[in-house]
DNA sequence: CCCTATGCTGAACATCCGTTCAGCTGGCTG
DNA sequence: CAGCCAGCTGAACGGATGTTCAGCATAGGG
């Protein structure tokens, strides 16, 4: 309970500056993210981010793995669940949750995924590996049709799948949606969903056909 | 004839600080472009740069506009071709053209749309209007499964063929890909079209079904 | 009690940024 | 030929940036 109580001035500075860099690099990017800046958000002096993390590089890292071992902390746990056949489902649906719950982790991760950072390129790759095991699953279980380009087909379902996340904006303006409210998140998946309905289930598409 | 011989010691020093900044811009982005590494790539002094463009930002409104006409003079003229069922298809194509020719346009674009500059946007926004018209178009003729949200699917069947542009690094990284050869984009076309045949032509689907 | 380590700061440093400005050039026009 | 003007430059400006450094306070162990 006390830990609900505790409000940003409660917390070490360090955790402080690397929370503001967070911020910062989420709507600015990190070239325009400066160490004072960083400094002023977290309430202490620029001298001190140096001191606590040796240069703005450093700030930068240690952002970039405390995401990605939170990222990993709250998807690897779902890989080991009973039904495997819907590993992506629940993988997707959760990350969706955490971009709720996080304010800013979307756009970080947009920023990860599409400055080129290597640790963006990596765990992108790894999302696609988990995409692809499972679209193979499916495949075995006469869940979906078979494809001679496995992977590059769960590249395709992982985009559409984080659309919302990777190309927002670009969605919002072109849509009218706003992904901070639920209801463009439901509009995006079933949209999703029925597109690739008859690709997943030829059988159900041979039912709809006219 | 002449004009193929030309270098860009032939360009007009304005031209040569245009293409300079597009194609730093390309690689690094708008914040990290500095007028005198546009000045040095160009082979000119900083000073002139400003005495040319105004201002930096005079500079990057430039080749924005510069692209955003380019871009709309090669694909615009495409829509009004004898065969609308296949405009984007042709539209895609000639995109695919276009990045294969001007070596740095696909990451120009890539960061056009990412960066969020109102260019950006609604250069997006027309290109969805423009595949949501050609799915219609494709549902009236019977050739794609009428479906509930078609700005959505449209957006995605859009999304789907501008990956390699708008996620290329990604994709390179995640699929062994490199855009840069001829076939790296067949073999995302070919996925891209097993994946979405049976969604679009529900006839094929089923006797593809096993 | 002293002494040291830790957290932290203000001031300063060199460097880079976008921009300004006086002045140089060469070719065209009167 | 004189005048002028567009193209172009080198030097400099004020401001912002990342980083350094000497020194402050304070808590904990000898």
């Amino acid at each position: 309970m006390s830990t609900q109580l505790t409000g940003p001035e409660d917390l070490t500075a360090k955790a402080r500056i690397r929370g503001a860099a967070f911020a910062l690099v989420a709507e600015r990017g990190v070239h325009a993210t400066t160490v004072r800046a960083i400094a002023q958000r977290a309430g202490v002096s620029p001298a001190l981010v140096i001191h606590h993390f040796g240069s703005k590089q450093g700030v930068i890292d240690a952002i970039s793995t405390w995401i990605v071992e939170y990222l990993h902390r709250n998807t690897r746990e779902l890989d080991r669940g009973g039904d495997p056949a819907q590993a992506l489902q629940r993988r997707l649906v959760r990350f969706e949750r955490m971009v709720a719950e996080v304010p800013l982790l979307g756009a970080y991760v947009r920023r990860m995924l599409l400055d080129g950072q290597p640790d963006g390129l990596d765990w992108f790759r790894r999302a696609v590996d988990l995409s692809a095991e499972e679209l193979a699953h499916r495949e075995r279980m006469g869940k979906a049709r078979p494809s001679t380009d496995l992977r590059a087909e769960a590249a395709m379902l992982l985009i559409l799948g984080f659309a919302p996340v990777l190309l927002g904006p670009l969605l919002e303006h072109a849509l009218g949606l706003d992904f901070d409210d639920e209801r463009s998140w439901t509009r995006w998946r079933d949209a999703e969903s029925e597109l690739l309905t008859s690709a997943l289930y030829p059988g159900v598409a041979a039912t709809d056909a006219p």
